[in-house]
DNA sequence: TCTGGGGTCCTAGGACCC
DNA sequence: TCTGGGGTCCTAGGACCC
């Protein structure tokens, strides 16, 4: 296939990586007599995750529910999912990239970007030739079909990996980024959204490069800081760094569930603390501890209102943090709203190791420590007989009569402990 | 005591992404 | 996709301090 494109005018490129219908992909991949048919993942849900292209050619999306995949197409194949499988492939698939570019970021579980500046003289081969033989590697060890885009910054990468959607290989080089801008919307650049494309209609920017040939002062002039730094990567200044790391360290970690609006006052706090707990089991299974705490409510109207608690001792132990989620919620609280979200996040998170190496040393003569072995035994019960066998008895009311938004299945806890 | 300017830090809420 | 869940980063405004 011709890429007619100048592959010399590169004084610097970045590559961007992206699996197409990652986890039905995996499972074509692990399961051939799946190949060449409508594949969905989701089962567990009740509502689809990923789809085959061979379900996309049907009209399957993303979010419809599964019961109504299974009456209007009786043939797909209906999976549930499996995220360590897809972990698996993921960590695969990146350090087949590695082998041919060292800097990689691992966007998400089925993205990545590389640096591939120097790259073409040291491997003595084209970014095409660096492109197709990454995407050879891959389909030949892995059985996955990715898109790779090749350009100037990430943002251009991007919309170069885009272009063409499965399997595909596009390079832009600088004097051939205002043909693939003129013809993609605003609103499909890369950190546009909804609002930032609202607001760039109301000034008759319609097209990526309608936003790339806007002078400076008129960036600076009507947008933020955001979109300033987006203007320069469409036009080939490269801004965001490659940042090579491995995604499986947290800056901050959250639960939510949302239900039908209610200002239940009872209901809302159990909600709140069985979100704490799932949240808290998350970071001690990561082996983290929080030094703050966000409790955060929605409203109706889709409005958040958080308040932040900041803890003396970094901790993961809903024991000890179930009282400042108690304040928090007083705080948010009113009586006359109804809400229909509530979660909680746990954020400046460090390493449980290093703290306590720094400062107890291990010591279960303390609080921290006693409080340390005690859930590592409830943890391990919640594992072996599922994740709500212990709660706090604060979170019971959550199977109080709140009926749940549809394809959302909450376990009801089995028994709840009050840990003293 | 008042006025003013300017810097930093913090926090609640937004916007966006996959 | 009339809005699910889990992340990251930015910003406006207040508090506080010279």
């Amino acid at each position: 296939m011709p890429y007619p494109i100048n592959i010399h005018s590169f004084p610097q490129a970045i590559l961007h990586l992206d699996a197409n219908a990652f986890f039905a992909s995996v499972e074509q991949a692990v399961n051939p007599e799946l190949m060449g048919k409508p594949v969905v993942v989701g089962k567990e849900r009740g509502i689809v995750t990923a789809v085959s292209y061979e379900g996309k050619a049907l009209g399957i999306k993303r979010g419809m529910t599964i019961r109504e995949v299974q009456k209007k197409f009786p043939e797909v194949i209906i999976l549930n999912s499996d995220y360590e499988k897809y972990s698996l492939y993921s960590i695969k698939m990146f350090d087949i990239l590695k082998k041919f570019c060292p800097i990689v970021e691992e966007y998400s579980i089925d993205e990545a970007f590389a640096d591939l500046q120097g790259l073409r003289g040291y491997l003595h081969q084209s970014y095409e030739t660096i492109g197709l033989n990454i995407k050879e590697t891959i389909k030949r060890a892995l059985g996955i079909k990715v898109s790779i885009g090749i350009s100037l910054t990430k943002v251009l990468a991007k919309i170069a990996s885009n272009y063409k959607k499965p399997d595909g290989l596009t390079l832009i080089s600088g004097r051939e980024i205002h043909r693939y801008l003129r013809d993609l919307p605003v609103s499909e650049v890369w950190g546009i959204g909804p609002q930032r494309a609202a607001l760039c209609e109301k000034l008759g920017i319609y097209s990526a490069l309608d936003l790339a040939s806007a002078s400076e002062e008129f960036i600076r002039k009507h947008f933020s800081k955001p979109v300033y730094e987006i203007w320069l990567e469409l036009r080939g200044i490269q801004v965001y760094p490659v940042v090579a790391s491995t995604k499986d360290q947290y800056k901050s970690l959250s639960k939510a569930l949302s239900f039908v609006p209610t200002e239940d006052k009872e209901f809302l706090l159990a909600q709140l603390a069985f979100n704490l707990e799932r949240a808290c089991f998350k970071a001690r299974q990561y082996g983290l501890l929080a030094k703050r705490l966000i409790v955060f409510l929605k409203d109706e109207e889709f409005q958040t209102h958080s308040f932040e608690i900041k803890m003396s001792l970094p901790s993961a132990y809903p024991k000890e943090l179930l009282p400042l989620l108690t304040q928090a919620f007083e705080r948010l609280y009113k009586k006359e709203v109804k809400f229909r979200q509530v979660g909680v996040i746990l954020a400046d998170l460090t390493s449980k190791r290093v703290f306590q190496l720094s400062l107890f040393k291990r010591d279960h003569s303390n609080s921290q420590g006693c409080l340390e072995t005690l859930y590592r035994s409830v943890d391990k019960i919640n594992i072996k007989y599922g994740r709500t066998t212990l709660v706090h008895g604060v979170c019971l009311p959550i199977t109080k009569e709140k009926p749940l938004k549809k394809g959302s299945s909450l376990k009801i806890p089995l028994l709840s402990i009050n840990l003293t």
